[in-house]
DNA sequence: TGAACGTATGAGCAAGCGTTCATATATTAA
DNA sequence: TTAATATATGAACGCTTGCTCATACGTTCA
């Protein structure tokens, strides 16, 4: 069984996760990183919406952030995110 | 990139998966099938909010029910929901 | 048959989420 | 300095979520 603080943890994960737009977001950021204009053309959110879960997918750590000029490169922060999404696709193809 | 409708889906998974709640009651059923009252002992909630909670999982996938008598016995529906659960708390346990 | 048990469901409500819009901050260029 | 650009933030609003409470359903036992 799973201690109660990782239960915490996980379900954050998780929730970040759990939103077409974030999931779009770092789909798109599996390339490489983006700046925020860039994930707001490919995703087609306004980059205000696109600015705000960045935010939050930050703050959780599912991104992380290299600043340059007046630009912000988003990229993935750990590869297990990554390896989250390709699991939960593979499992979503395997219809069940 | 991702299909759209594989977004949705994936995003789906995650949502369910975004809850302590659930987290807690998929954690139980690592071990094995348990019925409704068992899982609210286990996570100490209602029976009520388990069945409805158990209800979500069950539409979107992420459990299946076994029913004998009058009790049904509920059990992990594939084991890449495990597997996110394994992936998600290494993410959690590294600090990163 | 009726009562008891295990589970499921619907309504209702407070809390949380994801967007838009307006505004603020930081950097670059003129 | 001022203007333009890129990003960030706060407030507000409608929608969704997760619970409780009451009730209904299906099964077993007397």
């Amino acid at each position: 069984m799973m201690r109660p603080a990782h239960v915490e943890s996980v379900a954050e994960t998780f929730r970040m996760l759990g939103a077409q737009t974030r999931v779009r977001i770092l789909d798109g950021l599996g390339e490489g990183e983006l700046c925020v204009g860039d994930i707001a053309k490919a995703v087609g959110m306004s980059e205000s919406a696109v600015s705000h879960q960045l935010r939050l997918l930050r703050t959780f750590r599912l991104v992380r952030v290299r600043r340059e000029g007046r630009q912000a490169y988003y990229a993935v922060d750990d590869h297990h995110i990554l390896e989250l999404l390709n699991q939960a696709r593979t499992h979503v193809e395997e219809g069940s």
